[in-house]
DNA sequence: TATGCGTAGT
């Protein structure tokens, strides 16, 4: 009896106990404390189901996708919680099948499955699957499984499918109303917004909607006159506001409004003191974190990469090891900041004395690494690294490919389980950018047969592969598939096909396009008139560059390229002459090795060549192979070959591994009768094992 | 004590 008694109570203080422990990692896994959360776990002596499942949604949360499953696979008791937690972890990273999958395996779904299933479909922007989901629960459907619903419609711009799913559903809840409002107010939509507002049941909630839609939409008046009429706006609706004039550069108003919140929680203080790194000398901003009153990771994580984007390497790094506690986000953005300033080695540092690392961490080394050309680094990094995010691969690549090795972007490329859009977007602006356009179109085929969808980054990059191949057939094909997948408006892809047509020589085609964008950017202006440039029509370029100072838009550096290309092409030397002069002494801009290279080229045309070869020697920057390349050009033309065998000579000094430099300067020497210096150039091409040309490179 | 649908900050 005594013993029965004292196992019962044994068992019932066992019981409490993992009850306790459950608790606590539930905390730890709801503040983020990762490590600590798997410790206790490690360390419970007994677990129970709902221990896994307090386990499984942590490394979830974390991004630890794989680990989470794991987990899954070989827990001993599984429940439907178990089942839900692990599909919607699947769906959190868009691993829409694997969790279609497990859905369709799991033996008893209750309104929890169903909810996940339809919310992982509508966010994939796969509607008309979710909305099959929905039709096929059983019984009387939850509120929350319509309303995963209606936030689809909404949030992917069906805003009468929404209503006509909230007029239907038979109990609409205040999630259900502003769920619509908000797949209005999120994608700009604020007039509809605002009648459906004034229809709808309201709380709060619906009235911070309606502020950050016009926050969003940059209508600051009309966010503050509709803050004013809150009756009692809470600390969301002040912090919305406060961002908003953050976020337009108005940081006095800001400063105003802060000062007078009624409370400030320390998302206030946050969105406060990141308005002072973005618009503010950095010690404005330090003079805040010392006031603050409360600080939380991101405080720390905002003010030392604030101190560190201003080059207060030293600072950031003071006050990081100030800090008392750990975080992994503020020494991530101090390794960013030194990576920034080529200083791999001292983020290296700081990145082997951390004790955890999470993937933001590791994707900005390797990253780092990528930028600073150090990619046998970043290569061993991410052999290294053990949860690969689509982001560490598309790194990777998109290295590779910007480095010219686009044999290893593309052997990554097929190790990848899954890709995603930016995948093949680095593949593709990696063909393109190695001049590789015909294998760039080509993946782009290969790309429409499978999941993934193009954007306007695809498309801006299979244009330029048009434009120099001058395939117009297909640049048509790709404009009409802009049409029909909604990106035409953008104004990449509209600056993107301006270019395009003008390459393929339909410059009143590229106009046309011009003429209809809806939002044109000083890259719109800039493709046009490098688009009459490249037709030889100077004069018209001219009038564009009239047009666009007209309408208030400041020219910028690559505006003066097309510019000065345009006279030189089209042999107005004065108009050139009067440009350079514009943009230096009128525009205050700083001429860079481009515009040299279009003034020699404009000057040498006309066969000024002294006059050119002074500006080369006057030049304030270094010239590059672009000037060098000019006056060459011009020396051929007009056969001065005492200056087009210097030219030559600096030519081959920049590009070594180029053989048709060394092709040049051999016919310039022998040209001259320089029959020994001919002969020497023409042996470098092998004894330097020159490459052929990027051009031909690629396939035939 | 673990899982789903709507609002603010990196």
């Amino acid at each position: 009896m005594a013993a029965a008694a004292a196992t019962k109570v044994t068992a019932a203080a066992a019981a409490s106990a993992v009850f306790r422990s459950n608790k606590e990692l539930t905390r730890l896994a709801r503040s983020g404390q990762l490590a600590a959360a798997r410790r206790l776990f490690d360390a419970m002596p007994l677990r129970n189901t709902v221990t896994y499942n307090a386990m499984l949604s942590a490394l979830a949360r974390h991004g630890r996708i794989d680990e989470a499953r794991a987990l899954f696979d070989g827990m001993p008791g599984r429940n439907t919680v178990s089942w839900n937690a692990m599909i919607a972890a699947l769906s959190d990273h868009g691993r829409v099948a694997d969790a279609r999958s497990l859905f369709d395996r799991m033996p008893v779904r209750d309104e929890f499955s169903w909810t996940v299933m339809v919310s992982c479909y509508a966010r994939g922007g796969d509607l008309e699957l979710a909305r099959d989901v929905l039709d096929r629960m059983p019984g009387d459907k939850c509120t929350a499984c319509y309303n995963a619903m209606i936030s689809g419609y909404a949030k992917n711009g069906r805003f009468d499918d929404a209503m006509k799913l909230l007029r239907e559903m038979p109990a609409p809840d205040l999630v259900s109303w502003n769920s619509a409002l908000a797949g209005l107010t999120q994608s700009g939509e604020m007039v509809r917004a605002v009648q459906f507002f004034d229809e709808m049941v309201k709380d709060m909630t619906s009235w911070n909607l309606m502020l950050a839609g016009f926050v969003r939409t940059g209508d600051l008046n009309a966010a503050s006159s509709f803050f004013a009429k809150i009756e009692s706006p809470n600390v969301i609706s002040w912090v919305t506001l406060l961002n908003g004039y953050c976020r337009a550069g108005r940081i006095a108003d800001a400063r105003d409004l802060f000062d007078r919140m009624p409370e400030r929680n320390v998302v206030a203080w946050n969105v406060m003191l990141d308005g002072y790194v973005h618009l503010s000398p950095i010690e404005e901003a330090c003079k805040l974190f010392d006031e603050m009153p409360i600080k939380n990771s991101i405080s720390w994580t905002t003010i030392i990469s604030g101190l560190a984007r201003a080059g207060k390497l030293q600072e950031a790094k003071d006050l990081l090891d100030k800090m008392s506690f750990n975080c992994v986000a503020a020494k991530t953005a101090l390794m960013h900041g030194y990576l920034q300033r080529n200083m791999a080695d001292d983020a290296r540092r700081i990145f082997d004395g951390m004790e955890v690392h999470d993937t933001v961490c590791w994707n900005t080394m390797i990253s780092g690494y990528v930028q600073c050309g150090i990619l046998e680094e970043a290569m061993l990094l991410f052999q290294r690294m053990p949860n690969k995010d689509m982001v560490s691969w598309n790194t990777m690549i998109a290295g590779y490919a910007q480095d010219g090795q686009m044999h290893k972007a593309i052997g990554i490329f097929r190790r990848m389980n899954r890709r995603n859009t930016v995948s093949w977007n680095s593949v593709i602006s990696g063909f393109v950018q190695n001049d590789r356009f015909v294998d760039a179109l080509h993946h782009f085929m290969l790309m429409r047969r499978g999941t993934n969808r193009a954007d306007w980054s695809t498309y801006a990059s299979c244009l330029r592969a048009c434009a120099n191949l001058a395939v117009l057939h297909v640049g048509r094909q790709l404009h009409n598939l802009l049409v029909r997948s909604g990106h035409i408006n953008d104004s990449f892809a509209g600056n993107a096909l301006i270019s395009t047509y003008a390459k393929c020589g339909r410059i009143l085609e590229a106009k046309q396009i011009f003429d209809e964008m809806v939002y044109k950017d000083i890259v719109s202006w800039n493709a046009l008139i490098d688009g009459y440039a490249s037709n030889g029509q100077g004069t018209e370029a001219i009038a564009v560059f009239r047009e666009m100072e007209a309408n208030g838009v400041r020219p910028d550096e690559v505006t003066f390229v097309g510019i000065l290309s345009a006279c030189s092409h089209a042999g107005l030397i004065d108009e050139g002459l009067f440009f350079f002069y514009s943009m230096t002494k009128e525009y205050l801009l700083k001429p860079v090795a481009e515009h040299y290279a279009c003034m020699v080229d404009l000057l040498g045309r006309a066969g000024k060549l002294n006059e050119a070869f002074e500006l080369v020697q006057g030049m304030q920057i270094q010239p590059n192979a672009g000037v060098w390349g000019a006056l060459l050009g011009a020396c051929h033309m007009h056969k001065n070959h005492e200056l087009a065998q210097l030219a030559a000579e600096r030519l081959s000094e920049l590009e070594p591994r180029k053989a048709s430099n060394y092709v040049l300067l051999s016919n310039i020497s022998a040209e001259a009768g320089k029959w020994d210096e001919s002969e020497k150039a023409r042996a470098s091409i092998k004894e330097k094992g020159v490459n052929k040309p990027p051009g031909l490179a690629g396939s035939t």
